[in-house]
DNA sequence: ACTATATACTTGCATTATACAACTATGTCG
DNA sequence: CGACATAGTTGTATAATGCAAGTATATAGT
């Protein structure tokens, strides 16, 4: 019995996701969890949003994201500006030391990757990371 | 500032682990949650196993196997044959019931995966599946 | 303008997955 | 035989998450 390709994608994601979880799970590199380190990422690259907006961006639930936004902004990584237009929202950015911070985790985590991934030619490397990002931009 | 491939894949990855996770964690399909359903799948797939190994295997605690290789048995998906070599070993072997039962997930993992694959080149399911499984094989 | 409903966010609670440590029972090596 | 190692289980703590209920604000219908 041959694998379709779907097959093996749905296999090879399972084993994946699991192993990757379990790599990164409760291990916080520095001071940012991998929870942590998206929002940041997220707020730093796509500019500042408010909760509803970062939940929608990840499919969690607003309370999850609200947790999560009050340990960063507690540990001084962001800070809320209310919405002029709206007085329930506020729009979260990122702090000097939010920036530093993951700044710092990148590179951990970059460092890693280019571990896993030295013996990788650089055609696969770039298709892997395309491939990547159409899985993660279909809707 | 243009990024690397690494760098894409790195922040790719990330978003999508947070994706998977979000929408897997604590939905079962059927009877399985994701856990189970690796597990159910590596011992159909690459024979009966113990604790030990399925734990290294997914780089988990055996604590955390054990709990969940009891479950599955509990629902009648595995049971134990004792090592006649080591009275501490088990090894785990599948039912008919968890035969049943995995294929019923697999269908309907494969199901979603496919709609959400369905614009995608065959050539690029191809190249997808092979560099998850060529990630999942870098030790 | 008033009321009803919707929305942005927070908080309380329960669940789940996990790791670590302590424990049991068995095996192995000196 | 005794000391240590190994396979597995169980107790406990932690963390991430979702759901439900609550608060405050906005919007729409009359």
């Amino acid at each position: 019995m041959t694998k379709t390709p779907i097959e093996s994608i749905e296999i090879e994601l399972a084993v994946f996701i699991r192993r990757f979880i379990a790599a990164t799970t409760n291990k916080k590199v520095g001071n940012l969890d991998r929870a942590a380190y998206l929002l940041l990422h997220q707020i730093s690259s796509h500019g500042s949003a408010g909760v509803k907006a970062l939940a929608e961006e990840f499919h969690l639930d607003m309370s999850t994201i609200s947790r999560q936004t009050a340990a960063l902004e507690q540990k001084g990584y962001v800070f809320r500006i209310p919405d002029p237009q709206d007085g329930r929202a506020y729009s979260l950015q990122i702090t000097e030391s939010g920036i530093a911070e993951l700044a710092l985790n990148k590179q951990l985590r970059l460092a890693y990757l280019t571990k896993h991934l030295q013996d990788w030619t650089s055609e696969d490397q770039i298709r892997f990371g395309e491939l990547l990002h159409k899985f993660n931009s279909t809707p």
